[in-house]
DNA sequence: CTGTATCCCATCGGATACTG
DNA sequence: CAGTATCCGATGGGATACAG
């Protein structure tokens, strides 16, 4: 911990993490890009599929974010025309795999945070 | 990679990943809460050292969003009465070292991410 | 089914001025 | 220095209706 602790300062006195987490958070942060992409890490899904999965988002909303994502190189749109109606199947590229660490990462100290934020409480109800 | 691939998927077909990922992005998702901590993990910062570490962001912003990170259990807010004027240190807690693996995790994919762009940029000007 | 267009309100957040 | 108050324009995003 201690050397990763001068580790990371060292990282930061450099201004290289901050400029690299910044242009991450520019490119995959806001509400809806991951829980969107995790969602099609499960697997490739249609548009209102998508919708269902990620709880909460609207149309609109998701049409915006797949278009943002599509154009960053993370989604690729497929369109059967062939359907009658036109069904468009959505799926992650190669390089969404990129994001394993960051997502797993995020999850995991999700995961003990809410663990952590349920042991205050019951800290406080007894 | 295989072996991830399927770990992960594991996860999220659970909805464990998703929750957790969710969760995470609603306590330090957002433009300014990372950039914050990160400048504080370099070094504990007086209000306006930090305004000025932290590009962009307004008094204002920065504000409330030290009041929701001190509510959270991120920073501690360490007042010097005895100093004239009153100072004021923002420190991180210990809890936001729970932290540095996603900062790091962020930070190698935002700075690939980047290289990645640069490559892509002089493959269109050549 | 797969979106898009419009309306419209809520929130965000910059600028500026001001207080202790 | 360390913020807060107010004003106000920009943006986000829900609801609804509609189109291909």
């Amino acid at each position: 911990m201690e050397q990763n602790c001068i580790d990371i300062r060292d990282q930061i006195m450099s201004q290289k993490l901050v400029k690299s987490v910044a242009d991450a958070l520019y490119v995959i942060g806001g509400k809806w890009k991951l829980p969107i992409i995790i969602a099609l890490f499960a697997q490739s899904k249609r548009f209102n599929d998508l919708k269902r999965a990620v709880e909460g988002i609207s149309a609109r909303v998701l049409s915006n974010e797949l278009k943002d994502l599509e154009a960053n190189g993370f989604i690729k749109r497929r369109v059967y025309e062939e359907d009658t109606p036109v069904s468009v199947l959505y799926e992650l590229t190669e390089y969404s795999n990129s994001l394993e660490e960051v997502v797993l990462a995020l999850g995991n100290w999700g995961e003990s945070h809410l663990l952590k934020l349920k042991a205050a409480l019951k800290e406080v109800q007894s």
